[in-house]
DNA sequence: GACCAGGCACATC
DNA sequence: GATGTGCATGGT
């Protein structure tokens, strides 16, 4: 539910992870389609491993959705290895690929040319593809306005006590989409802003961290300006 | 060697 | 509906 006040502490919180960090260019990804495999091989992986397996679907010249759909299910699974769970992710990729040849005869421009809601539903329904992937699918290679959660989202904003630990991905998503303006630009910096400062900062055990620009430790949305030693709580 | 990383589906209770 | 488990590689 829209909220006034949490609004402004949201974009407090950005403000400070944009002064600290700067632009994120995301989503690391040259085409949609690439974007696309990219959101299914980083599900619960490192980036760093992604970048191996997108390194050998490169070479073979396979990030198209026609090429990779026709190529050999193991061959591919031996190309994704380097990224970990690359059987289920075969399959999750090779979902995803019928999905779009079946429903939109292969074609991305087709498919983010349907109503996003609808293409939301959709692609919900593809197995393999949860909430994040599809929203990450929509925000980064769509540019439609779906704020992306993922485990940085829920630890940080939990500790900032703007949202229950155990808060639900849709109750996540409302807080920012119901008190943010709806715009595809900012949550994809902010979310990429999240994941900057959670790999940084916010690890699963860490509670201390005292050189990070939004400091959880300390509570609610209170921000060091940048150049000043003194506390301003916006 | 333990822990963690930009999830998700499925089984079980 | 809530909780537990399998999926797997590579970096720290």
């Amino acid at each position: 539910m829209f909220d006034k006040e949490i609004g402004k502490q949201l974009k407090a919180i950005y403000r400070a992870l944009y002064r600290a960090y700067g632009p994120q260019h995301w989503w690391p990804g040259d085409t949609p389609f690439e974007v696309m495999v990219g959101a299914v091989l980083t599900q619960n992986t490192a980036w760093a491993n992604v970048e191996k397996a997108m390194t050998n679907l490169k070479r073979e010249r396979l990030l198209t959705p026609s090429r990779m759909f026709n190529t050999d299910p193991e061959k591919l699974a031996s190309l994704i290895r380097p990224c970990g769970y690359f059987n289920i992710k075969t399959k999750r990729l090779r979902h995803l690929l019928s999905f779009i040849h079946i429903l939109y005869s292969g074609s991305l421009t087709r498919m983010f040319s349907t109503d996003p809601g609808l293409l939301r539903q959709q692609l919900l329904e593809v197995n393999g593809i949860g909430p994040e992937t599809s929203d990450a699918i929509l925000l980064y290679a769509g540019e439609k306005p779906f704020f992306v959660v993922d485990t940085y989202t829920r630890r940080i904003f939990s500790r900032q006590g703007l949202i229950s630990s155990d808060a639900d991905y849709h109750a996540l998503q409302g807080l920012f989409m119901d008190n943010l303006p709806s715009d595809a630009r900012f949550y994809n910096e902010y979310h990429a802003l999240i994941v900057r400062v959670g790999k940084e900062h916010c690890k699963k055990t860490r509670p201390l961290c005292s050189a990070c620009p939004i400091r959880c430790e300390r509570g609610p949305v209170s921000v060091l300006p940048i150049g000043s030693s003194r506390e301003k709580t916006i």
